[in-house]
RNA sequence: GCGAGAGUGGCGGAACGGCAGACGCGCCGGACUUAGGAUCCGGUGCCGCAAGGCGUGGGGGUUCAAGUCCCCCCUCUCGCACCA
């Protein structure tokens, strides 16, 4: 060994090495049992992997190769979410092609990767923009299809005028673009492919529950499908047969408390209603709440308003004529777009009754018989009150009368309606994966057969969207144009392209059996290594991957495709690291620490290990150069021990009773904390143990000592593990061993600290034999001068022994 | 507004209800050095010469014992936000 620690010596030698011996390679034989680790999908960014990406890709890494030794085929792979608007986006901007800016940057990504000593098996590295991959992706378009998942239809919905592009719902937030924060979405009418997701929507809600993951995820993912229980009812517009107004009513129990209705603003009914007198006034709100972005439109602040249509709605439980308003406080996109107001029971409904001078009638009062508040609507459950038929009735049983009379009476039935829409998968874009859909004049809506798989993406240097609404590729004749695969017949293809979060809705499957030609994956390998044991990701990612994700997977099963229901039945998040600055790091803001800099200057193993021991795996962290130089110093210091061992002729040597218990002690919390994802408690422990060793002499350490420790900083620190090993006379890699044992009888400590307390308060320390009978401590405790100074010759009251631990006396 | 999580030395952070501050950074002192952003040794929560006292956002409580459990309040972060 060199008397220097230098890590630019032996990184590049151990890594080469690596990978000509195919170290990590999955192993094929399928008898011993399996470990699917996978990180979410990167979209490989031109910016390149910052410290901040390496928070999650080297604790990975760790938890890959301690399995390994710990005794599991291993699968750990990683590809490229390369379709998409943000690679589309950049390549535009650098006036660029995309298929040409992402390989270069997947290559990038790769080689930082392994600069960082990760180790994936690369001979399963996929890339979503490939036709070998795209093809599975329109294939289970097509299997969506089939079972009457993906439909065709007319809506309103989300542009952003920066991608020129709809988005899905999961992708608007606070009503701007996720990927342009600072751009407000507006509203487009189109003809767009969606996904039925909200026929997943109980499943999805009620699978949470067998699933470990963090709560918040979950919690995310409850509300955004916010399933809300309650009837539907419809009320005759008066002077308009045929005419209802349909509505969606949590509390049913309220209907005679119901004053007016009022529709959204874009309701159908509004045009077909709305008397001569008051037309000219509701086309002026109509329009202004149009022009309103999403933001003020949605703003709780907001006073609210509204313009009344003129018309009249008959309430047929209090055989009342009531008004029917208009206001942009009811949404159309929830329930049908209409309420009924019980202005009684709904603050909402009370403010804007108040505020129009509409009637207040109260039907519910509290239940313990207190005064019903004035100044705001009563919400909660209580006894319904003036309310005929169910009058008395406590408001649950009064949901549920009404329930049951509404059915009876064919006005409504009871109903389930979720916050959650159809996921809208259309992109007026470039850079996606082709819809494998034709438009026969005869025959309508074809798919693409199977066989005619993949349809391809053909290559454009003009793919600017136009922001017309129709996507680039229709400028490509060629492409467009084509026979309708039922009749023969001239035909168009669709268009627009898919949401990138298709292609990663499958991409863990496909790493199952990443070459597989025939099927989208290997049935056999996906029974083997499926579902996903540890998936780790970004908290980012709680409502629009990991949500499609789930959905196809259910989908999957449903079609008898693969045998579980949900794709990963572990998900941990790793915190987000920000620059030193506090701030996100970005190239903009010029505060990037890139790996390949931290590399150059500590070393890979340096980096791993602070990226491991800055703090907990899953907490958020401000990112701090200062601590590499610590672990930097660790190596050395490392290094020096085990440099001494060698010199010394690596004497088999024989440990005092102690230094094997710290040993022993050390295996013990490792093992725990990396099982656990206690990265930096795990280094702390094998820290605390270099303390310990590097002041013994060669021979008091022991060659075991060594050893085990070298293989347990092999997971953290790999190469520098692997230079250790060797210089111990190793032949084979150091990860190619298995995992140190500890035995427990040895890891016991002999003496024990018993700390004695009087009324609460450390008095003094004993140092006694483990398992030390109370009254033998009890006798020495008594016995101490410190002790009997501070009793003071008092009688102890009480007197309580917690066993190794200690001694509280009570006077 | 609603919901979730978090507040511990100068800093990152440790602590099955049982010695608060492991481990590391930084800092202070020393050794070896032509030199030190190397290495090694020692120290380092605050007050105090010491004995000792005080300390985990604030206030109360349970307990022999509370960073940890319970109640109230403050601050920060995240999510949702007129969802009928």
């Amino acid at each position: 060994m060199d008397e220097r620690y230098d890590p630019k010596a032996i990184e590049p030698k151990w890594q080469a090495l690596w990978e000509s011996s195919g170290l990590y390679l999955t192993p094929a034989d399928r008898s011993r049992p399996k470990f699917y680790l996978l990180e979410m999908f990167p979209y490989p960014s031109g910016e390149g992997l910052s410290v901040g990406h390496l928070h999650n890709y080297v604790p990975c890494d760790v938890v890959g190769r301690f399995r390994r030794m710990t005794g599991y085929n291993v699968l750990h792979p990683m590809g490229w979410d390369a379709f998409g608007l943000p690679a589309e986006n950049d390549a535009l901007l650098k006036k660029l092609h995309p298929k040409e800016t992402v390989p270069r940057y997947a290559a990038n990504f790769k080689r930082q990767l392994k600069l960082s000593g990760c180790a994936y098996d690369w001979t399963r590295e996929i890339n979503s923009s490939t036709p070998e991959y795209y093809k599975w992706t329109q294939w289970f378009f097509l299997l969506l299809y089939k079972r009457g998942l993906a439909y065709r239809a007319v809506g309103s919905q989300w542009w952003c005028d920066k991608c020129l592009s709809i988005l899905a719902n999961e992708q608007v937030i606070d009503g701007c673009c996720w990927r342009h924060t600072d751009t407000p979405v507006t509203k487009k009418e189109l003809e767009q492919w969606y996904f039925r997701i909200t026929a997943y929507a109980d499943r999805l809600l009620e699978d949470l529950e067998g699933i470990d993951w963090p709560e918040r995820i979950k919690l995310m993912q409850r509300n955004w499908i916010g399933r809300s229980e309650g009837a539907e009812l419809a009320f005759p517009v008066s002077g308009h047969p045929g005419e209802s107004v349909r509505f969606f009513t949590t509390r049913p129990d309220t209907v005679f408390g119901v004053s007016f209705m009022v529709l959204a603003p874009e309701h159908p009914l509004v045009a077909r209603i709305t008397t001569p007198g008051q037309r000219a006034e509701v086309d002026a709100y109509v329009a202004q709440a149009r022009r309103q972005s999403e933001i003020e439109r949605l703003s709780t602040v907001k006073e609210k308003t509204g313009v009344f249509t003129g018309a009249y709605a008959h309430n047929v439980f209090t055989d009342e004529d009531i008004p029917i308003w208009i206001a942009d406080y009811v949404l159309m996109g929830y329930g049908t777009g209409a309420i009924m107001a019980a202005p009684g029971e709904d603050q909402r409904d009370f403010e804007f009754a108040r505020k129009y001078g509409l009637p207040i009638p109260r039907v519910t009062a509290p239940a313990d018989g207190s005064p019903t508040p004035e100044d705001r609507a009563f919400t909660e459950y209580g006894v319904t009150i003036n309310s005929g038929f169910i009058t008395g009735k406590p408001t649950r049983d009064a949901i549920a009368a009404i329930a049951q009379y509404a059915q009876e009476k064919a006005i409504g039935r009871p109903t389930v309606t979720y916050r959650m829409r159809d996921w809208l998968i259309s992109r007026q874009r470039y850079w996606g994966c082709p819809i494998p859909i034709v438009y026969c004049k005869t025959d309508g809506i074809v798919p693409v057969p199977e066989a005619q798989l993949p349809v391809v993406l053909p290559d454009m240097t003009n793919y600017q969207p136009s922001g017309t609404g129709r996507s680039p590729l229709a400028n490509v004749p060629e492409f467009v144009n084509t026979t309708c695969p039922r009749c023969g017949g001239p035909a168009e293809r669709e268009t627009d392209t898919m949401d990138g979060f298709a292609c990663s809705s499958w991409y863990f499957l496909r790493f199952a059996s990443p070459h597989e030609t025939s099927a989208p994956f290997d049935r056999q390998a996906v029974d083997y290594w499926l579902p996903v044991d540890l998936y780790v990701g970004g908290a980012e990612h709680a409502v629009m991957h990991l949500l499609y994700a789930r959905m196809w997977t259910k989908v999957m099963f449903d079609a008898g495709l693969i045998n579980f229901k949900e794709p990963f039945p572990v998900l941990r998040n790793q915190g987000m690291i920000w620059a030193a600055d506090g701030q996100k790091m970005s190239k903009s803001k010029g505060n990037v620490v890139t790996p390949d800099a931290m590399v150059e200057k500590y070393g890979a193993d340096a980096l791993r290990l602070w990226e491991l021991f800055m703090g907990p795996f899953e907490e958020p962290t401000n990112w701090n150069e200062e601590g590499v130089v610590g672990t930097a110093r660790f190596l050395t210091r490392v290094w020096n021990l085990v440099r001494r061992y060698v010199d010394a002729g690596c004497p088999q040597g024989k440990p005092a009773e102690q230094t094997l218990r710290k040993t022993h002690q050390t295996i013990r919390t490792v093992t725990d904390h990396i099982e656990r994802l206690r990265f930096n408690t795990a280094l702390a422990a094998l820290m605390d143990e270099l303390n310990y060793i590097a002041r013994l002499e060669p021979a008091e350490i022991g060659r075991a000592a060594i050893e085990s420790y070298v293989l347990m900083l092999a997971p953290m620190a790999p190469h520098v593990a692997e230079e250790f090993w060797r210089a111990l006379g190793h032949d084979e890699s150091v990860h190619r061993q298995k995992w140190p044992a500890f035995d427990p009888d040895l890891a016991k400590d002999e003496v024990v600290t018993v700390v004695v307390q009087i009324n609460g308060k450390v008095r003094d320390r004993l140092e006694v034999a483990a398992d030390t009978a109370e009254d033998q401590v009890r006798a020495l405790a008594f016995d101490s001068a410190a002790v009997k100074r501070h009793l003071d010759g008092k009688t102890p009251k009480k007197v309580i022994y917690v066993p190794n631990k200690l001694l509280s006396i009570v006077v």
